[in-house]
This record gives C-alpha cells, structure tokens and sequence, in this order.
DNA sequence: TTGTAAGCGTTATCAA
DNA sequence: TTGATAACGCTTACAA
C-alpha cells in the first residue's frame, strides 16, 4: 500500500537502484547497452516501485510518440467497426497504439478531436471523408502530422485516401436495379451535409438513371439520420409521397434494414412488392430476411492497407496517394423483377 | 505553406506577440485575467502561427488532462458501442475528452492498454468486467488512476463498478423459458476464460435449472467465440450432441442469433421446433424474425452513469462505489412452449 | 496586469 | 558502460 504519493519517476527508480537517470532510461529503452548486473540492478527498482515511464515528459523529450489517432462519425454502428478493427490490429502489429475518438457526424467536434488527438502527439491521423473547414488541413501541416482519409477515393482531394468509387459503385448497384426492370425508384439518404460519401452515393443513383434516359433531376429522395428508426420513418414517408415505387435505393444497409422492417409492418413483401438495396455489406446484410442486396465493400482489407500506408507516410517513406480498393456489388433476395402490370398476373 | 518547421511553441506565440510565455498561457487558460488589448494582440498571434498547446508540456506542468479512458473487449460488435457512445456524450458535456482502445478480449492486450493510456495521462479509466491480472490494480493504485467497472456488477469486488447482476438476469430468463415447459435446455456460451460476464451467465443458467430440480451438472453446454457465425456453428455442434433439445439459451444476442440462422439452415423452425434466447438486447435483436427474447441491458443509462460516476471519483468527490442497475427479461417471438408430445399433436 | 524563472519527467549529447 | 546535464513546452508562484 503505496502511502499517497504520486507515479514513482525515473529519479525514484535510479535514486532505488544506486544509478544516474541516464541509467535508468537506457534500461527501458535499450537496456542491451547495460552490463547485465546493473540490468537486474535497475529492473529490481523498478518492478519494486511498479514504475512507468510519463508519457508526455517522454514526447516531450523524444518528439515521437508511436501514436496513431483515428476519429470516426460514429461508434455505434458496424459501418466502421469491422474496418478500424482491422486498422488497429494492424498498427499493433507494427508497433503502434490506435486512439480513437468519435465525431458524431458533427464537423466542429471532429475539428476539436483533431486537435486534441494531435496535441497528444499522435504521430498520424486516420479521418473518414475528405469535407472539413479548410483551416483544418492547414492546422495539420503546420503541426507537420500527416493525415489518411479512408473510406472514401478522391484522387483529386489533397489529402491522401484510401477506398472505394462511392459515386461509381453505386451507380452499377443501381444499374443492377434499372436491368431487373424498375423504373420507379426512391432513395433514402443519410444526412449530406458535411458527408461526401452520402452525397457521392446519391450522385450515383443519378447516374444511373441519366444514362438510362430517366429524369434523374425530380428523383425521389429523403434524407434521414442514421439508424433503423430513422430508415424505417423515411420508407413510411418515401412511400407516402410516391405511392408507385418498385424500388427503394438506400443510402446505406442500416437504413436499408430499417426500410425493410417498416415495409412489412405496412404489408409490403419484399422483394415482390418493393425491392431494396443497401450499401456497406455489413454482417447484418446477411441476416436479415431476405437477405440484402447492397454494394460490398472491402472492409478489413481498407483496414489494413489504411494501416500499413500511414504508417509509411508517417515514417517518411513514402508521401501518400490516392488508392482505389474494389467494391462489388452482391446481388442478394431483398431485389427482384418489379411486378408485371396488374392485368398480366396470373391471380 | 510553412516550410517545414515544426510546431509553434508558446515562446513563438509570445515573441510574434511581443510579451510574455506566460501572458500567452495565460491567454490559454485564463483570458479573462488579461487587458482586452494584449488578448487582441495574443489572440492574433495565436491565429496568424496556428498554435496549439503541446499536450506533454501541459500535463507535465499541470498534471491534469481531463482525459479519461476506455478499454473495451471488442468495437467490432454492437454490446459496448451502444454505452460508450452514451459514455462519450456524457463526458464530452462535463468538458473531458474520451479516448478508447481495443484489447481484442485478450488480458494481456488489456494490460497493455491500461498502461499505454495511463501513461498518456487518463485521469480515470472505464474496464469491462472485474477479471484481470492483480497486478493491474497495483499499477492503478500506485499510479493514483481511479478506475470504474462498467457491464457487471458485484458489491464485493476491489474496484467500484456499475451495471447488472449476469448471474441474477440469466437466472430470470431461464425461470420464464422452464415456465414455458421447457426442460431439454441447452447452452451457447462466449468464452469463459477472463470473461466473468460469460461465466456468471453460465452460472445463472445452472441456479435455474437446479432451483427448478433439473440436472445442472450435466448441463449441455457449447463454449465458442464472439460472432453470428461461430453462434451458427456452436448451434449445429449443441444439436447435432443433443437432438432432444428444446431451447437454446445464448450467452448474448449475436450468438442468438447465429443460433437462429443455423437452425432455419437446417430446417427447423424457430420457436416451432426450438427457442432461442439472447442476452443484451442490442437492436439486432428486434429485427430479426421471429424477434429475440432476451435480457433487457440499459446500455445508454449505464454509459451516462457511468461517466457521472467516473467523473465524480476523478474529482475526488466521492470514492465509488458499485451500483446495480436493473435489467429486465423483454419475451418476443424467439421464445414458445415446446412442441407437445408427438401423440398428442393434431396432424 | 504582466514578466521572471523554477520546475515537471524524460531523452540525448558529451564526457568520463 | 555509465554519469552529468542541457533541452523539450508548459504552468505557476512570486515579483514587479
């Protein structure tokens, strides 16, 4: 029972084991340079006293801190989990720590994590997404900590990136849908403001229907917030307001869920009387009845490969670039052929 | 574009100002101590080198970071996303900044955490669970970082800790599953080792049955890994051992519903032909078909606690302490009477 | 109201 | 191989 003083420090350890501080710290960090008596000299004190060594006298001192931070819209859903798991064990395979914080969809509080994340030394930063206030990258250059933007690819952004065409891959889900026969589709979108990934998603879906000759321009389309709920009241409203759709194209697979849900509660069947397609291919894309039609994309991988770039960049050896991952689309029970015109049916 | 230099310091902020470093700390930490004119002239300086404070200085000098932090098991999945997210808002309103990392389920990865934040200067730290090494609590000790258990509760336990009693909860469900007239129950439970949450499950399904008469010993019972899939694969193992079984009791919502996969796989219908309970009731639960009966977890009410609870100790304004919240049985589809016997039924 | 200067716990350079 | 000692960037008495 330690009385109440405070974290043992190095003086402490080196003053217990009869050695200068110098000692005591080639002991943590490369105690092969020590004589092997005064290694277990030292090792003693410190394993007595239970010392550690103070994080920020140790940046401030040796300037690297093997620290990466990485902050995500949201930690309360599978969208970003399955990824940054993979990125984290990554960087622990490296040698590095991951520290995470979480925006809530909200630019001003990820601009104060940022900050917050950098002022703790990290020595890089993984950020969702390329829109941000403008003072923020140059904040980062001149603080000289080099940032990724993952889940999306924009070869033209400034900052580097790694992931998927958001624009493109939506635009051959929804393709997919045009070629099953749909002509009258609805979108339900997360948030746009500030999430270039919703709005390049959606920027898809007019694609699609431009280059097949439909009015891309009076598209129906709600925005929401994230989550089942949210999904579930945008549908019930999406249909509402446009009684004739076949097909509803959802910004992402929890809406999609959620869009599903409230399809049954109101006495659809889907897929045979609306069709609904996802985006993320997250696990429960799989699990839900019938299962989701959704674009896949390559979570674990952008994980890693997210990892092991910034950590390159971070140890200078290589500037960062624009890399485009694959994502396929999975054509699953949630999307079938819109019904035959009523006098046709057989019933 | 700043050449290369690295970070402006508080001496560069206060010669660009012409006065004093601590005029500029001051700037930082008590502008109102400040003539409105040297704030001008400070706050221009401020802005024109985009200063930002070095976290390692500050903490060495002033010894609180208003940081806490938070070990989970896994991001990778819905049980602790919920809470923390809770736990983060709550805290981010008291003015502290929540950093969070992963140990992968792993003690030794969790010991490493424990440290690495500790060291980074968390004035608290929210654990999972009361099981680890006793070393960890020497280091907490030692280091004066107060630490809080969140997910469980025991009024025994060294550490203060907020939550539910797993023992208690899953006792109750399994009483409503023997109510039904189930007596074939079998078991699928997370791993065990340093998990007390999992083994006092297991535990609460044995007081049932043994309340009830029936052999608790011989308990039929599948240990396996976090996730839908390996809830699938334990599914078919636990039936393929013990065909006569009429209820599966899960450890938690995903192996649930892994379970409930694996038994439409094989063509038995749920609850027709077998129930399936869970533990948790993450959204997952209510949107599966037929919906999960399940334990009840308050995980928004636990997180915002929590981070109360946590605060209050890091202020020294009170000593924890540990605290039961309730958690009630919420019965949905998943859950029926078994089949009658065969004789008995009409077709 | 502002400035001076002494720490805070490390690392790293130089000598010994 | 080891030991002094000067940074590192900030806060905070204390002095002016």
């Amino acid at each position: 029972m330690p009385e109440k003083s405070s974290a043992p420090t190095l003086n402490d350890v080196a003053q217990a084991a009869g050695v200068s501080t110098a000692t005591v710290s080639r002991f943590i960090n490369s105690p092969e340079q020590l004589t092997e008596s005064t290694r277990k000299k030292v090792k003693i004190a410190v394993n007595k006293l239970g010392y550690t060594p103070n994080f920020g006298a140790r940046v401030m001192a040796a300037k690297r801190t093997n620290t990466i931070g990485a902050i995500i819209p949201t930690m309360e859903n599978a969208i970003f989990a399955r990824g940054l798991q993979a990125f984290q064990e990554e960087l622990r395979q490296n040698g590095y720590t991951l520290l995470v914080a979480s925006s809530s969809y909200r630019t001003d509080i990820e601009e104060e994590q940022i900050r917050s994340l950098v002022s703790r030394g990290a020595d890089g930063l993984l950020l969702i997404g390329h829109e941000r206030a403008p003072g923020v990258r140059r904040f980062l250059e001149t603080q000289g900590v080099p940032a990724l933007v993952a889940w999306t690819y924009d070869a033209a952004a400034a900052l580097p990136s790694i992931g998927f065409d958001n624009r493109k891959s939506m635009r051959a889900l929804v393709e997919e849908v045009l070629k099953m026969g749909h002509r009258r589709i609805g979108v339900i979108s997360a948030a746009t403001k500030a999430n270039d990934r919703a709005q390049l998603r959606v920027l898809g879906v007019r694609d699609a229907m431009a280059a097949a000759g439909l009015d891309a321009e009076n598209l129906p389309i709600v925005e929401t917030t994230y989550g089942v709920d949210a999904g579930a009241l945008a549908f019930e409203r999406l249909m509402r307001e446009n009684e004739w759709l076949t097909a509803i194209i959802c910004g992402n697979d929890v809406l999609a869920v959620g869009a599903m849900t409230q399809a049954r509660a109101l006495g659809l069947r889907v897929p045979e009387d609306v069709s609904v397609t996802g985006f993320d291919d997250i696990e429960l894309a799989t699990i839900v009845e019938p299962a989701l039609t959704t674009v896949h994309v390559p979570h674990r991988d952008m994980g890693s490969k997210a990892a092991r770039m910034l950590i390159q960049i971070v140890e200078g050896k290589c500037r960062g670039k624009a890399v485009e991952l694959d994502a396929s689309i999975r054509l699953r029970g949630s999307l079938a052929p819109p019904k035959p015109p009523t006098g046709l049916k057989p019933e």
